[in-house]
DNA sequence: CCTACCGATCGGTAGG
DNA sequence: CCTACCGATCGGTAGG
């Protein structure tokens, strides 16, 4: 593959940099909320200069919902399940989930949590495939929790409520809280489990 | 007092009416998506006339937040603590948040959760102080299940992941499905239960 | 990427 | 409540 040339690059990072401050924006103030001349300016672009990366307004939306899940999930699924017991295992995740959720570029990410479902189409669909692979994850992970006896049920809904519980996080956490991600979700995995 | 005129129990009807239509839309749209002529249009009114009844889009968005949370706490508080013991009053207190949510006209209830983070000023402070005396209410339920030993804590978190896992059944339920909001809520409780 | 612009739509108002 | 309207802003485009 040829190297890229410099305007190239230039052209990516723009373009990264456009993800990112749209992220920000759609988290803090809705993806309806903000408008494209917000993230523009941003970055300090005119108004219509957004429009040379991405078509729309909802394709923005778009690389950044999936960046932060295929982000996500990847730092899941490098967390080997055979070298670890289940309850190591289990918390090992719940403590990547939430770090990734929480500390990626600037807290880009709880912007997943609430604005994907003003994605359509193929948009959305392409979404839902990854979401799906994400519970696939999790499911596992808790079914092993069962079958040590740690918890109780490990079903769909025991799987909706452990994320939603966990994601909720995104609403309260404060960077310069007293608690890091990784001891919230270590709070949480010690509520759950039964024994 | 005096009693209502027909003029103004007309008034008040359609105001409600549009307290009722305006929170659907949100739900489905959000409130930066929806329109006040959308508003007006599910309900057969013309572009303007919202604005008779309703000063600002916000002031709409506020009755429908506030009308929601105050029904729910209502439901709450009629649940008497001394009748009940620790493990039953608890699930009756999560079977009735939850019906609250999922069942209340057609449904609107759910619009609470995401949308009233859009309110400002004094409409913010106001939703706010509401959501104080609903923690307080779930963490002192919570705080006898811990006493009789059936839950590991009880602090303000572990009131927040509960609450979480909670309103996350506002994502997936659908009134048409295989559970009830009485049978998720005894699901939840069940999962959550150290024995 | 910037400049300059388009048609559409928005929240809200005046006058009845 | 309806009619008719306002200024502002929106997503997006053409041309360089």
């Amino acid at each position: 593959m040829a190297r890229p040339k410099r305007e190239d690059i230039n052209d990516v990072n723009r373009r990264n940099d456009l993800v990112i401050a749209a992220a920000l924006l759609f988290k803090e103030k809705g993806y309806h909320g903000t408008s494209m001349r917000d993230i523009a300016r941003a970055i300090n672009m005119q108004a219509g200069s957004p429009f040379y990366h991405f078509a729309t307004k909802q394709d923005l939306l778009f690389a950044g919902v999936e960046a932060g899940l295929l982000a996500c999930l990847a730092d899941l699924e490098a967390i080997d399940p055979k070298a670890l017991p289940p309850l190591e295992y289990f918390r090992a995740m719940a403590r990547a989930h939430l770090r990734c959720l929480l500390e990626t570029q600037g807290g880009m990410v709880p912007m997943v949590v609430d604005e994907w479902r003003y994605l359509e189409g193929p948009n959305l669909e392409a979404v839902l495939a990854i979401r799906h692979r994400f519970e696939a994850l999790w499911q596992s992970a808790l079914a092993r929790l069962k079958d040590a006896g740690l918890v109780r049920r490990s079903d769909a809904m025991a799987c909706r409520f452990f994320l939603s519980a966990l994601h909720g996080a995104v609403r309260w956490y404060k960077p310069d809280g007293p608690m890091s991600p990784d001891e919230i979700a270590d709070e949480l995995v010690d509520w759950i489990r039964t024994r």
